[in-house]
DNA sequence: GTTTATCCTATTAAATCTATAGGGTAATAT
DNA sequence: ATATTACCCTATAGATTTAATAGGATAAAC
């Protein structure tokens, strides 16, 4: 399941990407327009902005605004720091490695060659999208 | 995450489809051989048996086993039982379809084109597993 | 110096996941 | 028959994660 901190996030970036300018905007005009609680809304921006995603500006006519473009931010980057990691279980998760604590060997683990190839296919889909390709056109189906 | 429930779900099954003959085994041996807690195991299998994985027996020299051919046993049936929904949000669900309540329109919506790509990427993975191939050789990489 | 709006930590509330408890039921062996 | 074995089943407790809130600190604008 997708979390409601990666779905807000995402909306709020989308909603920033998809301005015109990138003048500063009011944590309280995303919360409202996107239908978001705005004190989790802000932890949620203050993430982003510490892992170099947003700028901010404090005070009147303050707010956060997009610091990149949009087509130089791919899902990939966004999804490892909402959401976490891309792997389903860290023995195979590219930037979050971990051991299993359970698992004696990777070699003889049944499960390990299902979840890597579960991780490439959806390190695929997010290397090639963008968040611009999030404003864009909806994708067919 | 992949949850602790899937994974010995996934463990148990490749368990009994290594074995030459469908012999019924029972928990204790499953749970001991896997290292699972074996309360813990013994709902996994139910919920596998009441959804036509597994067969039982009681008694003496009884216990669970396979009651399909590993090959024909796809990853997506069993990935729905244990883990849920393949889709990371309810609204491009196949089999779990649900309106998201935050979200006003899925044709407007920044998130669901993408959502959709990565629920069709699992799907091919999914899809193009089995059971059997779990307990086959370790695919590259 | 007052207002505005982000910054930051801590805490609570809710939901989910993991595990356990404890007795019931059916099959087998003797 | 009856004791034993091992699955059947529901409920509940404990642990972890997620979601949301509280409340003040800091910095910029006017």
């Amino acid at each position: 399941m997708l979390s409601k901190k990666t779905k807000y996030g995402l909306k709020a970036l989308t909603f920033l990407a998809k301005r015109e300018n990138r003048d500063p905007i009011q944590i309280a005009e995303i919360a409202q327009s996107e239908n978001i609680s705005q004190k989790f809304l802000e932890s949620i921006l203050l993430t982003l902005r510490r892992n170099g995603f947003l700028g901010s500006k404090k005070g009147k006519g303050g707010g956060y605004y997009l610091i990149k473009n949009p087509e130089d931010i791919p899902m990939t980057a966004i999804m490892r720091i909402l959401e976490g990691p891309i792997a389903m279980v860290p023995c195979v998760s590219l930037n979050f490695y971990e051991k299993c604590d359970d698992c004696p060997d990777e070699n003889t683990c049944s499960i390990f060659g299902l979840m890597l190839k579960v991780r490439d296919a959806n390190l695929e889909v997010y290397r090639n999208t963008s968040l611009a390709d999030l404003i864009g056109i909806k994708t067919s189906n």
